[in-house]
DNA sequence: GCCTTAATTGATAATGGTTATCATTTTCAA
DNA sequence: TTGAAAATGATAACCATTATCAATTAAGGC
């Protein structure tokens, strides 16, 4: 019996759906933001109160090495987490990082070229270097506009 | 009078070039590798004893704050650090990252397409969003060859 | 050159996100 | 039901990075 997608992907790779993984995931379901592993304890705990903060990055680190999350680093010393297929966000979008102030802005311009060029190299990497590609991140860093006036 | 092109960038910023700075610049103009914070820091203390290990963070940080070179987070739990026009480097490149072991794999791949699009996207985003764009960075992430074989 | 002021540096301590450890609990299959 | 393996959670430890602050250095005006 094949369950929902994320199910599936546990179980291909392995690994059990248990309480506090179905619990993560059900918060990076409900969210459209970029949620850090404090963020995602903080808000496991209403719901669970006795899920640990180690169990959460476990099932982070676990989420984003089988493809069900994703893991970004914006500079700012801890990482965020992304469903991979989320609902609630615009389909496939990158981020713009501000060196100074860590700001993130969200775009999805050009994702139709961007896609297909990605989809390309992914396709000649994964052979080249029998490399198995979860999933890509592009970003652009830079000094964003109110950090430039404050100069 | 006008000098080389990273001293005219901290110039123009309202930076000095100074002994320290030349000096982890030196080091990050002689090698092709992703060095951190910690790297450099080992790699200047032999040319001058005296250097500090916050000045080295420093300087890396304006470094990058001004497009003299380029941060790199590969998940490790230490930030990289690139030249942004490496002589030594191949021109224009990006990443492969594993997930499992951190190892890196640089390629470069479809760069001329690439760099059309990034470039193309930059430029809309920059007047979009009155962003300064200094850089940007592609990666791929997945599990490496070893990696899988290791399951 | 000398002086003044601001920029820069470096030693140290503190911060804080993440991971290691390990005993306990849970899950799955026999 | 039962036993082995997987998963969990509390705690301690780790370690890259940043804050602090007194001392040093650099640049421009005189």
């Amino acid at each position: 019996m094949r369950g929902p997608w994320w199910q599936d992907r546990l179980n291909d790779a392995g690994f059990r759906l248990t309480n506090p993984r179905e619990l993560v995931l059900g918060i990076l379901r409900e969210t459209d933001k970029h949620l850090s592993a404090e963020d995602l304890y903080v808000k496991a705990l209403q719901k669970n109160p006795s899920i640990g903060l180690t169990t959460v990055y476990r099932t982070l680190d676990l989420f984003t090495q089988i493809g069900i999350a994703q893991k970004f680093d914006f500079g700012d010393g801890k990482a965020r987490y992304e469903l991979a297929n989320n609902p609630l966000k615009k389909a496939h979008h990158h981020h713009m990082v501000c060196l100074k102030c860590k700001s993130i802005i969200d775009y999805s311009d050009f994702m139709k070229e961007e896609l297909e060029l990605m989809k390309k190299t992914e396709k000649a990497l994964s052979k080249k270097h029998k490399f198995k590609i979860m999933y890509h991140i592009i970003h652009f860093y830079g000094i964003c506009n109110s950090c430039r006036e404050g100069d």
